[in-house]
DNA sequence: TTGTAGGCGTTATCAA
DNA sequence: TTGATAACGCCTACAA
C-alpha cells in the first residue's frame, strides 16, 4: 500500500499472483487477455480499491488526461455554458477540464499560450472564440504538437479541428423577421472588430436589408465590444438620429440589455416605441423586462462536440462515433417579448 | 531531446556538464550551489528551452499542481467571478485550476467527489457554496488528505480552511435601508432550504424587522431556490398578499430579476410601486432596468484569497505573507435605482 | 557544493 | 497468453 495510503499496481499483481504489466493489460482493456486471468485480476482490484495513479500513467504514455479551454471571451454565461458542454462530454471519461484565461490585450498572448501548451501539456485544447478565430494560434498548437478544435462563427478550419455555428444566415432571418413585420428603419449594434462572429453578423444583417431593398444609410450602425455598456452607447448613438429607427438589432443579448436600458432611461417603450433582438439566448434574454427575441446561439451543443471531437477515438464506449460529430450547428430566433410592428407613423 | 522534441533534464545536465541532481537543484532553487554553476546550468535551461516536465514532477513529488474548483451553484456569474479570483491568485505560478461541477442532488455526490480526489490527486481544492458548507464533504478532503478551503456565508472551519463573507449583517443594513426610507410592508425572498447562505440572509432581514419592531407574518416571507424562475413565482405570491409590500428583499439578484419581472407583468413600475433590493452585485444588476439596489458580495476577492491559503508556502515571492490572508470579507450597500421611499397611501 | 543510486507508478519491448 | 526488464523525467537519500 505504500505511504501514501493508495494501492498501486504492484499491490495488486502481487495479490492476484500476476505480473505488473497482466494487470496493467486489465487496466487497458487488452484483447489478448486470458478471462479467468482478468476476472481474478479485476477482482482484487475491486476489493483494494485500486485506481491508476494518473501521474504515473501520464509520465509513461508521454501525455496527460487533461482538456484545456483556452478562451477570451467577455460573456461569462457564454464561458459557462461552453464549459458545462465540455464538461457533459467529458463526464465519465478520464479526462479532466483544465481552464485557460488569455488576455487578447496583452502583447505576450502567444507566449503566454505556449507556456501553458508546452509547461502543461494537455491532451487538446478547445479554442474558444474570439480566440479561436486566430489562425496564428491554431498553427502554434499544431506546431507544438497539441490537438485542437476551433469553435467558430463559420467554417474556419478543417472538419476535424472545427465546429461552427451559422451566424449570417441566423442573423439574416432575424432581421427579415423585422421587415416582415413592417420595420424599414433598423439599427445594428455591432460586435468588435477583428471578431469574425462580429463580422458574420453584421454580413447577415446587411444581406437582408440588401435582400429587402431597404437603404442602410451609416447612421444606422454603431459599434460595440459585445459588452453591456458599449450596447448602451451604441444605442445612444442610434436613438438620437432622426427620425428614429424603430428597430435595433444587437451582436449579442449583452449589448442588447444595453439598448433596451438605453431606450428607458428615454422613456421609451419596448417594444411600442422599440423592437429589439440579440443574440446568444444567454438566460439574461428570457429574464430581462420585456423578454427579449434573441437568436439561439447553441454554444454548450457545439462545445460537448468539440470535446468529444478532441477526444474522438480515446473513450472505449465511444470509439468511431465521435469521429462522426457534426461540424455545424444551426442558430434559430427565439420569438419573445421584445419585438412587434412598429407604430404607425 | 528524445522522441517528444522536447529537452529533459539529462540533455540539460549533459550540455552543462553537470549531472542531473544539480539542475534538479537549479530548477528547485536549492540554496547550496555554486553561482557559477548555477549560471552555467540556467544558460543551458535557457538555449535549450528546456521546461521541467509536470508530470515527471507530479510523480516524484507525489503530487500534482492542479487546485480544484468543486462547486454546486446555479449562477453562472457567481462561478465565473470565483475563477477569476481564482486564476489571479494562480497566475504565475505553476499551479493551474481544474473545475469540477457537483450535482448536489445526486445521491452519488460524495462517491464522485471521493472519486475525483483519489483519481486526480489535487493538490488543493476550493469548495464554494453552497456545497462548501456541507461538513461532511470538508471531512472528506480532510480524510483524503486534500487540502481545501471552503468559502461561505459564515464561518463554517478553522481560519486555514475558510474564507467567509458577513452575509448576515450585510442584509440586516440594506433592510434597515429600505425600514429608514419608510417601509414597512417589505417581503422577503428566501434562498433554497439547505444553503447556509439563505439561512444567514434570511437572519439579518429578521434582525433588521425585528430590531424596527415590525411585526414579520409568515405570507411576506416566499421560497426561492436562487433561480429567476423562483423568483418570479415568490414575487406573484408575495404581491398577491392585501395590502401588497411596498418591498421586498431578494436572497440573489438573479431571484430579484424575476421580481422586477413579475412587477412589470403586472404593470407595476419600480421603484415607484415597489422597491427591490437584491444581493450578490453580478453584472446584471447594473444591467437591468431599473439599476438594482443590491448587496455587493465580494466572491472573487474572497476566491483570490482561498487560493492563496490553499497554496500558501508553495511559491517563492509569496512564503508566509500567503498565510496571513484575510478570512472575512465584508459585503457592503450599493444603492442604485430599484428603491425609493414608499408611495403615500 | 556536487554526484550516485534508487524510487515514484505506469506502460512498452521482446522474449518465453 | 504472460512476464522480466527497461524506459518515462524527476526527486530524495545518502555519499563524496
Amino acid at each position: 500500500m505504500e505511504k501514501t495510503g493508495q494501492p498501486t499496481i504492484n499491490d495488486v499483481a502481487r495479490i492476484a499472483g500476476v505480473s505488473k504489466k497482466t494487470v496493467s493489460r486489465v487496466i487497458n482493456r487488452s484483447p489478448l487477455l486470458n478471462e479467468d486471468t482478468r476476472k481474478r485480476v479485476e477482482e482484487v482490484i475491486g476489493d483494494l480499491g485500486y485506481i491508476p495513479n494518473p501521474q504515473a500513467r501520464a509520465l509513461a504514455l508521454g501525455r496527460n488526461f487533461l482538456i484545456g479551454l483556452v478562451h477570451d471571451n467577455p460573456n461569462a454565461q457564454t464561458v459557462m455554458n461552453v464549459q458545462q458542454g465540455m464538461l457533459e462530454a467529458l463526464y465519465d471519461t478520464e479526462f479532466e477540464m483544465i481552464v485557460r484565461p488569455l488576455n487578447r490585450g496583452s502583447l505576450t498572448m502567444l507566449d503566454d499560450l505556449r507556456h501553458f501548451l508546452e509547461r502543461q501539456r494537455p491532451f487538446g485544447v478547445l479554442l474558444m472564440p474570439p480566440i479561436s478565430e486566430n489562425d496564428v494560434i491554431a498553427k502554434l498548437c499544431a506546431d507544438i504538437g497539441c490537438r485542437y478544435v476551433r469553435m467558430g462563427s463559420t467554417e474556419l478550419d478543417s472538419d476535424e479541428h472545427m465546429v461552427a455555428s451559422n451566424d449570417r444566415e441566423a442573423v439574416r432571418d432575424a432581421t427579415r423577421h423585422l421587415i416582415d413585420l413592417g420595420h424599414r428603419r433598423i439599427g445594428l449594434v455591432s460586435g468588435p472588430h477583428g471578431f469574425r462572429s462580429a463580422r458574420e453578423r453584421r454580413l447577415g444583417f446587411e444581406d437582408a436589408m440588401r435582400d429587402a431593398g431597404i437603404a442602410l444609410p451609416r447612421s444606422m450602425i454603431a459599434d460595440g465590444d459585445y459588452r453591456f455598456e458599449s450596447g448602451l452607447v451604441a444605442a445612444d448613438r442610434l436613438l438620437d438620429v432622426v427620425p428614429r429607427p424603430t428597430a435595433i438589432f444587437s451582436c449579442n443579448d449583452e449589448m442588447a440589455a444595453g439598448v433596451i436600458h438605453a431606450a428607458c432611461q428615454r422613456g421609451l417603450t419596448v417594444p411600442r416605441d422599440l423592437s429589439v433582438i440579440g443574440f446568444d439566448d444567454t438566460p439574461i434574454a428570457a429574464h430581462m423586462w420585456p423578454p427579449l427575441t434573441t437568436v439561439r446561439w447553441p454554444i454548450a451543443t457545439m462545445a460537448r462536440s468539440a470535446a468529444l471531437k478532441l477526444i474522438a477515438g480515446m473513450t472505449a464506449q465511444e470509439s468511431d462515433a465521435a469521429v462522426s460529430e457534426p461540424s455545424l450547428f444551426r442558430s434559430t430566433l427565439i420569438r419573445r417579448a421584445s419585438v412587434s410592428a412598429p407604430a404607425a407613423e
